[in-house]
Parts: structure tokens; C-alpha cells; sequence
DNA sequence: GTCCATGATTCCAA
DNA sequence: TTGGAATCATGGAC
């Protein structure tokens, strides 16, 4: 704001406004157009700068009538116009090279996240089928639980959401009075001071990357947000549920039905986990702590590998015109890695 | 609260 | 890439 004194001044002292190389061409006709009266003129210029420069040292209700004065005086659009271009082409042409700035990388980001996460865009499915891709990763089989898992999971999206939308409003609501009083301000000093509309653009420009980058920290949080509600229902741990007793069954009757080569095939695997509502990862799981716990200690794990082995053999007895086999419990030393394998297995035979 | 069972994870070797 | 072994973390019975 001091430099706008300064500025006219400097100008000013060059001699009046006579040949200048930005003065328009009504200006140019009435300050330097030479003739009879071109002095005159000059000398009229010279005088308002005169009363440019001296109104602040005037008393408020002398300036405040002084700028009337000026404000209505003919001169005043040609020369706002030229102090404008003249401004233009000093202070603000060394801003001008930052002016055109790329997209913000991070911003690109947290934006691409927050829709993905269905925080940011439309609601519909957002929300769930982030819930789903989580619950499939999570691989929780057993159905049931889920669903009220899913609802707790996208109460809490949609918090975060309402959240965010409620916050994001209230900056832009905030961004726009701001931008329109600084408008209003710089319009009200268009009168005294040369600024020029394209100035006020710059401003507001300025002004909405101040707020775009309060908007970041919003949108950083809220990303930070939805990966601690991501990750607490996406951590397996936290969620351990048993598997129901069938499913137990299931892989127990084929654990102590195959005792001799308990390592089911990639198929075996798939049909398993397809029969028990689980994934394959957790049948591998399941069969990778049973060989462990079964070997450690055999004597625990006996009576229950007879009922299976009776089991089976009554199942095997049944289906005998099929020319089936039953394993019988056996060692679990035929077992070890790259030990006899009866039955198919993905694990080739090492020995 | 403690203990045990059990599903999941991690590290390592084959 | 798979499985063994150790470990972690949770559920459930007591």
C-alpha cells in the first residue's frame, strides 16, 4: 500500500505524462498533444498528481473531500488507466512467471483416495464396496458375523463423510466471504489507488490457493482417518472368529482320513474351502497349525484321530463297491517333509 | 483374571 | 512357492 505514493511519485517526475510510451491514445491528445494549450494541460496533470501525493498529509474530512474531488474529476479514468498499465508493467510482471503452477502431486493423491474410499463424490456404494473389498481381504468366510461388521465399518465412512463434506462446506463458505469482501475492498481502493481488475483476479487467486491449501490438511486428515478405520477392520487378528463346528469337521475328517500325507492339493484346498465357507488361505493355515499341533503331541490328538479313522472307515465301507481306501492314523514321521505321499499333492515328493 | 484352544502372521529352509 | 516352526492375538471356558 506505501509503495503506491512512491510509485506515482516516481512517475510523476518524469516530466508529466507528455510521450509516454503507455499512455493511451486520449491521453496522449490531451496531455502531450503539444498545441496551444498543451501546457495547460501538463500543468492540470501535474496538479492532481500534486493533489495525489499531498492527501495524506490533509485532515480526514480535507482528504475524504479532496479524493471527491479527484474521484469526479475528467481526468481521472485516463489516468487511473495509465498508473494501472504502468503498475502492470513494473511490480506485477515479476509474479507473473509463478502464475501458472501444476496440478499439486499430493493433492492429486488424497483426491484419488478419497474418492476411491467413497468419502469425496457420489455416496452410493462408496462406502460398501469398500467394505466388501475389505471383508474379502480380511477373507472372514463365515458370513454371518459380517454383515454387522460392514454396518459398523460404513456408520463410521459415512461419519468420516458427513464430516469432511460438513468441513469442506464451511472453508468454501469461508473462501467466498473472504474473496468477496477483499473484491469489495480493492474495488472501493480502485478509486483512490490504481488497481486494475486483473490485479483483483490475481488476489483472489491468491486467496483460493491459501484456502486449497487449508482444504489439503483437511483432506490429509480424513485420508489419515479412513486408513486407521481401514486397517482396524481390516486386521485379521482383532477379528479371529472360530470356524463353526461343520467346517471343523470338515477338515478334520479330511486331516485324519489322509493322516499319512495330510497335505491336501491345490483342488483338495478349493474344495475344502468351498465346503466350509472359508478361504484357501485359511484351509492352508488350518492345515499348516494341525500338522504342527498334531506332531507335537500325538498322544493329545489320538482319541480324536481314532473317532475320525472309524469315521472314515465306516464311510469307506459304505462307498467299498467304489473300490475306495481309508488311511488309517499313522506316524506322523511318514509325514515329514518330502515323506511318502499317497494321495495328490501340489508338494512334489522330495525324497 | 487365568489358562487353553485356535486362527493368523512371520521368518526361514527346502 | 510351500511348509515347518515359533509366535502373536483373540475367544471362550472356568
Amino acid at each position: 500500500m506505501d509503495e503506491q505514493p512512491r510509485l506515482m511519485h516516481s512517475h510523476a517526475g518524469v516530466g508529466g505524462m507528455a510521450g509516454h510510451p503507455g499512455l493511451p491514445q486520449h491521453m496522449q491528445e490531451s496531455a502531450g498533444g503539444g498545441g496551444a494549450d498543451g501546457d495547460g494541460r501538463k500543468q492540470d496533470i501535474g496538479d492532481i498528481l500534486q493533489q495525489i501525493m499531498t492527501i495524506t498529509d490533509q485532515s480526514l474530512d480535507e482528504a475524504q473531500a479532496r479524493k471527491h474531488a479527484l474521484n469526479c474529476h475528467r481526468m481521472k479514468p485516463a489516468l487511473f488507466n495509465v498508473l494501472c498499465e504502468i503498475k502492470e508493467k513494473t511490480v506485477l510482471s515479476i509474479r507473473g512467471s509463478q502464475e501458472e503452477e501444476p496440478p499439486d502431486p499430493q493433492l492429486m493423491r488424497l483426491d484419488n483416495m478419497l474418492l476411491a474410499e467413497g468419502v469425496s463424490g457420489p455416496e452410493k456404494g462408496g462406502g460398501s464396496a469398500a467394505a466388501a473389498a475389505a471383508a474379502a481381504a480380511s477373507g472372514g468366510g463365515i458370513g454371518a458375523d459380517n454383515s454387522t461388521e460392514h454396518s459398523d465399518y460404513r456408520a463410521k465412512l459415512s461419519q468420516i463423510r458427513q464430516i469432511y463434506h460438513t468441513e469442506l462446506e464451511k472453508y468454501e463458505q469461508a473462501c467466498n466471504e473472504f474473496t468477496t469482501h477483499v473484491m469489495n475492498l480493492l474495488r472501493e481502493q480502485s478509486r483512490t489507488r490504481p488497481i486494475s481488475p486483473k490485479e483483483i483476479e490475481r488476489m483472489v487467486g491468491i486467496i483460493h490457493r491459501k484456502f486449497s491449501s487449508i482444504q489439503m490438511q483437511l483432506k490429509q486428515s480424513t485420508c489419515e482417518a479412513v486408513m486407521i478405520l481401514r486397517s482396524r477392520f481390516l486386521d485379521a487378528r482383532r477379528k479371529r472368529r472360530n470356524f463353526n463346528k461343520q467346517a471343523t469337521e470338515i477338515l478334520n475328517e479330511y486331516f485324519y482320513s489322509h493322516l499319512s500325507n495330510p497335505y491336501p492339493s491345490e483342488e483338495a484346498k478349493e474344495e475344502l474351502a468351498k465346503k466350509c465357507a472359508i478361504t484357501v488361505a485359511q484351509v492352508s493355515n488350518w492345515f499348516g497349525n494341525k500338522r504342527i499341533r498334531y506332531k507335537k503331541n500325538i498322544g493329545k490328538f489320538q482319541e480324536e484321530a481314532n473317532m475320525y479313522a472309524a469315521r472314515t472307515a465306516v464311510t469307506a465301507a459304505n462307498a467299498s463297491s467304489h473300490g475306495s481306501q481309508a488311511n488309517s492314523p499313522s506316524t506322523p514321521n511318514s509325514w515329514s517333509r518330502g515323506g511318502t505321499r499317497t494321495v495328490p499333492c501340489h508338494k512334489p515328493n522330495l525324497n
